[in-house]
DNA sequence: CGTGCATGTTACTTGCGGTAACAGCAGTCT
DNA sequence: AGACTGCTGTTACCGCAAGTAACATGCACG
């Protein structure tokens, strides 16, 4: 029959997919973003154009390639935001669940959020795709959407959240940036940190004596 | 005399330095940041290898590029910050200005924060550099100096400054770069919703009726 | 068997970053 | 004056990566 024939050879081509992206995979965890096609093609036992058949080219296959890890993220953000607690500690469950996965993977992270930087030669090549925004964007309209779906912030309160959703995510990001390079403190003390800031704590906050204050 | 030589030619350099910036500018900020190293020289109606002398490679021309604007935002976020008025007119104007730049030279703000994005062709051809990384960077500390100069925050402050420096310039950047794209309220809105976040009104939000609230 | 059709290959083009080697043109030192 | 230095500028090239064309092979179906 026409139609098994097709299915079958549509999911030997999945199949197919999925290790070269399994592959493609370890040499941009290995290589970084700069990785080459060739590289790429190699690691998976074949040569390009085969890559080029399968995902068009080469925003095709990292946007595939990132599509997975954003994914999983949101997954994993998504539990820790729905986990049966009080606010405040799911404020903090999501924080830490976010910072562990990029403390854990960083080379994930850094395929996800950022430019080459890993080539010794006189790089120059850059990098990095249109993988940072996507992933942002999506984690701020979704993060709008529980605010806006289980606050109650009165009128204009949808455009509130959809603000509070994008800034909060990029608090998180530029935090979790900043602290993945420099490691200034645990992690358990950023997320408080972060928290405190969400909850008021810099407008509570008094001046220092003698200065005009902020 | 030997030394008025040298300074003679220095001034010339210089000036013939800040000339191929400008024509730089003008380039990356009609091409986006994928603009080549043959066009930008083009526009200074010269040929590559001076640009190579002046600036090294690629990455010191777009970092030389990058810091000029870079200084420029920075100086105007100071001003803004040091004006004389209470704390959240100050965090609302200096907000205010950093959402007004952006929105005046969307172009300028794309080619430091932003992938390429802007090629016709199968692009593929990624951009961007480190600017964003040490833009946001700078803006986080220079912002945590001021929050720990002028606000007393008790034990740990220092680190409590830090996290939240780079993580207030997280937000405004994140919310930023999202409203540029969708301009779903007026700046001035805008502005409010951040400031409102920051002065807790997450933390004090009721919950939603029928729902555990976040 | 030939006809599709997917998979795979080699070999090529194009374009960019970066460099070497050479040419002209000041002013300087002896 | 004439060699020397140091700058600006050029053409012509290398290396490398993205992407493509054209050709080869294995396998199911009529």
């Amino acid at each position: 029959m026409d139609t098994t024939q097709r299915t079958d050879q549509q999911r030997s081509a999945d199949r197919r997919r999925r290790e070269l992206l399994e592959a493609a995979d370890r040499v941009v965890l290995r290589d970084g973003p700069q990785a080459s096609m060739n590289a790429i093609a190699a690691e998976a036992g074949i040569t390009k154009p085969i890559l080029y058949r399968h995902f068009g080219d080469k925003g095709g296959l990292y946007a595939a390639l990132a599509t997975r890890h954003t994914d999983a993220l949101l997954d994993s953000l998504r539990a820790a935001l729905d986990a049966p607690a009080d606010r405040r500690e799911r404020v903090e469950a999501t924080l830490d669940t976010y910072l562990t996965a990029i403390e854990l993977r960083p080379q994930v992270y850094r395929f996800l959020m950022h430019p080459a930087e890993g080539g010794q030669p006189g790089d120059a090549g850059f990098d990095v795709g249109k993988h940072s925004a996507p992933l942002l964007r999506r984690m701020g309209e979704e993060l709008a959407q529980v605010i806006e779906e289980r606050l109650d912030l009165g009128p204009g309160g949808q455009q509130l959240a959809r603000v509070w959703g994008h800034g909060i995510v990029g608090m998180m990001h530029a935090a979790g940036d900043w602290w993945l390079g420099e490691r200034p403190c645990s992690r358990a003390e950023l997320v408080r940190s972060l928290a405190d800031l969400l909850w008021g704590r810099l407008a509570a906050a008094g001046d220092r004596v003698g200065g005009p204050g902020f």
